[in-house]
DNA sequence: GTAAGACCTGACGCTAACGTCAGATGCAAG
DNA sequence: CTTGCATCTGACGTTAGCGTCAGGTCTTAC
């Protein structure tokens, strides 16, 4: 499919797939007039990165561990990393719900006063 | 006490103090040499900032909600913003932990080749 | 009174994941 | 063949929460 379509249908812009071509962790097929050309697969790819980015991982980090999502191996190294990454996801997790329990503070000494 | 003094008792950098009073966020009294001073109170305040920082809070949201810090009353418009925060928090726990789920798939997975 | 820090006000730098614009080309339809 | 939309390659713009440097002032200990 063209750049475009695999947009649309992974939900993210145009821009962005170029960028992360870039950055090393989308490759692509040329038609003869040189326009981008990607596999079905493509799709669920870009959601994970997507979903990698959302979890506050860089793009070199998601470079990082590319082999492993594509062929399911690991070593060392990155099995090291990975464990990392969700030693901080964690860490992530645990501050918003501390913010979410301030605000819900907030909210309930409010609505007290508020009757 | 002063901007030195608070920024190692909130954790936060000296920038980062005068940076939330640029923004509104922060107060404080001067001495006569032109030195900010600082009450004890404004050590859980920083706090507070950091915090709805981390959850992903612009200064322009927190300052709207400073009122409501300050005591413990909102408007309509504050419970409105409130409550959409504590959704927004939400949704980003979600992410996380739907970003944690696929790293823990790779994790899984590359255990079951390493044996 | 002086040396050493802590503090002051600008003001530019930085980062990362894109947004956006410009000017040119590819491609399917009528 | 041309109309028009999708796509192409640069390349500069954006945003936000600070980092950092420059040059000058305040405070405190000796």
């Amino acid at each position: 499919m063209r750049i475009g379509e695999l947009a649309s249908r992974a939900g993210v812009s145009v821009r962005a797939l170029r960028y992360y071509e870039e950055q090393g962790l989308l490759e692509s097929e040329r038609t003869p007039g040189g326009q981008r050309d990607y596999p079905d697969t493509a799709v669920e790819r870009v959601r994970f990165f997507q979903s990698m980015y959302a979890a506050g991982l860089s793009s070199r980090r998601i470079a990082d561990m590319l082999s492993c999502f594509d062929n399911g191996t690991t070593n060392a190294q990155q099995r090291a990393m990975l464990a990392e990454e969700r030693v901080r996801i964690d860490a992530r997790i645990a501050e918003l719900m501390g913010a979410r329990g301030r605000l819900e503070e907030l909210i309930v000494a409010a609505s007290d006063r508020a009757g």
